[in-house]
RNA sequence: GGUCCCUUCGUCUAUCGGUUAGGACAUGUGGUUUUCAUCCAUAAAAGAGGGGUUCGAUUCCCCUAGGGACCGCCA
């Protein structure tokens, strides 16, 4: 165990897990465990309007969903809070920070202003100097005025960027509560965190939080930024995208595995390799191989990665995946239909890409609904029907292996091929065109249950 | 508008100065198949543009163009 590298993940409770999300969470915990280092999940929840206690469970549990799991109990920043405000009232004391008194109306008017004249607002810095004072203020930390910082980041390399464009940014609210600069700032320090991996809308925040660890002498943490994810249209994911939640994926039949997989090639690469195990995953897994440009979503790839895993995953892990996931979106199916599935369960999976798939091709058999008889079948159609029904009402259900004979008799009595004799079995059979082989429906219908459907029509 | 970042097939990406620029997904075509799918084979498909450096640039440097992120008492 490497006592020195430690990661976070630090989400802010105001939303369920999103895919961007969700991979900043798989880099940072793989990288850990590829380094043998700890891998932490810290519950941003310091804005108290917007967070919710749902959806600090709904993250949580979307990451046990994934597998990805904190080394220790998850952190809620918002406990620690009188730990930030100290912090701030040292930087305060120091000189590294001043309260400021401007009312919101003169910041607006300022932001105004500068926006009239397109120049760039950064706040100016006016009650550094003055004595003003008042009832509500804001404490603001002193940003360099000169001079420039280099950020050597590790995925996007040396950054370098004039002080002047950074304002003194607020610290502490007119309420005393802490901003996210400081407290992020103050618990990634007090967490020893060795690396900080984040999502690029991050990245002139660093610039912030590293001169608060420079004013507190603390020691500055490595810094990786990765590229967002984007929507189709090459803008950063909102909410108005499609499939933006793990829950979307979830929800559709995706199996945690496939997304993970799917993930961790998203932005990352390991030669031509695709499908990685999670062991694989953990071995390979680097900085270096993460790309420095943002990268777009694609179902396509998300669903044939899922189908890689549906078929090749061991049977039980699969059937249990399924039954999970009707239970949770699907309305239930009853013990014996479930059961004919399952024994059944090599025919539904061979042709899914999803959960949900497997559930559609199934539903035949728990599922099913006579057909509008006249419009799909005629009259000879019907006659074939009874033939074949005549045939197979002697048997029992150990006897599957009789049925193909008894098709090919039937074959080669009516001097007829397959289709004129499979298309109507198929549709009386299962109420659809697209099911699995006529063998494979009878085998999992049970000979009784398509004695009976085939009777419905005669 | 300012600051910073990015740019190889439609998409995800490989290439760490010399390659017929490779793979995967998607797409087209053909084959297998008891419908649909699978599976197999095969095809088409890319270095944004312009300058340098170099014997040689997709690769290094500069400019242009395009795209993106950030610019909150949100995180």
């Amino acid at each position: 165990m490497n006592n020195n590298i430690i990661v976070r993940f630090a989400p802010s409770p105001t939303g369920p897990l999103h895919i961007g999300g969700a991979r900043t969470a798989l880099f940072n915990w793989l990288f850990a465990k590829n380094q043998g280092g700890l891998s932490l999940l810290r519950i941003e929840d310091t804005d108290k309007a917007r967070s919710k206690k749902e959806f600090e469970d709904q993250i949580i549990e979307t990451l046990k969903w994934l597998e990805i799991n904190p080394d220790e109990d998850p952190v809620k920043q918002s406990l620690n809070i009188n730990k930030h405000v100290e912090v701030a009232n040292n930087l305060l004391s120091k000189g590294f920070a001043y309260k400021c008194y401007c009312s919101y109306e003169e910041l607006e008017k300022e932001k105004e202003l500068s926006k009239k004249n397109n120049l760039p607002y950064v706040y100016s810095g006016k009650c550094r100097e003055s004595n003003k004072t008042g009832s509500s203020f804001v404490v603001r930390f002193k940003s360099k005025k000169s001079g420039t910082t280099i950020l050597n980041d590790l995925v996007q390399g040396k950054i370098e960027i004039s002080n002047s464009t950074i304002e003194d940014f607020v610290i502490l609210r007119s309420d005393n509560t802490p901003t996210y600069q400081l407290s992020a700032s103050v618990d990634d320090h007090l967490m020893k965190i060795s690396h900080v991996i984040r999502g690029d809308d991050h990245k002139i925040n660093t610039f912030k939080q590293i001169q608060i660890f420079e004013a507190m002498n603390w020691e500055i943490p490595s810094y990786a930024h990765i590229p967002l994810i984007h929507s189709m249209e090459g803008k950063k994911l909102s909410k108005r995208d499609a499939a933006t939640t793990v829950e979307d994926y979830k929800k559709i039949g995706i199996l945690p595995e496939s997304l993970r997989n799917y993930l961790l090639r998203l932005g990352w690469s390991y030669k031509d390799k695709e499908i990685f195990t999670l062991k694989e995953s953990i071995e390979l897994f680097n900085l270096e191989g993460i790309g420095k440009s943002p990268s777009k979503l694609d179902m396509d790839r998300v669903l044939s990665i899922n189908e890689t895993y549906i078929k090749n995953l061991n049977e039980n892990t699969l059937f249990n995946y399924f039954e999970l996931y009707v239970t949770n979106y699907k309305e239930k199916i009853n013990d014996i239909s479930l059961n004919k599935i399952k024994t059944n369960f090599s025919i539904f999976r061979n042709k899914a890409k999803t959960l949900e798939d497997i559930f559609n091709n199934a539903q035949f058999i728990f599922n099913y609904k006579k057909i509008n008889f006249e419009k799909e079948i005629n009259d000879s159609q019907k006659k074939l029907l009874n033939l074949f029904l005549e045939k197979i009402r002697p048997l029992q259900d150990h006897e599957f292996d009789k049925i193909k004979t008894i098709i090919e008799d039937i074959l080669n009595e009516k001097k007829i091929k397959f289709k004129d004799f499979g298309q109507p079995v198929r549709i009386v059979l299962t109420g659809t065109k697209f099911a699995p082989s006529i063998n494979e429906i009878i085998v999992s219908l049970g000979i009784e249950e398509t004695k009976k459907r085939l009777s419905l029509y005669l």
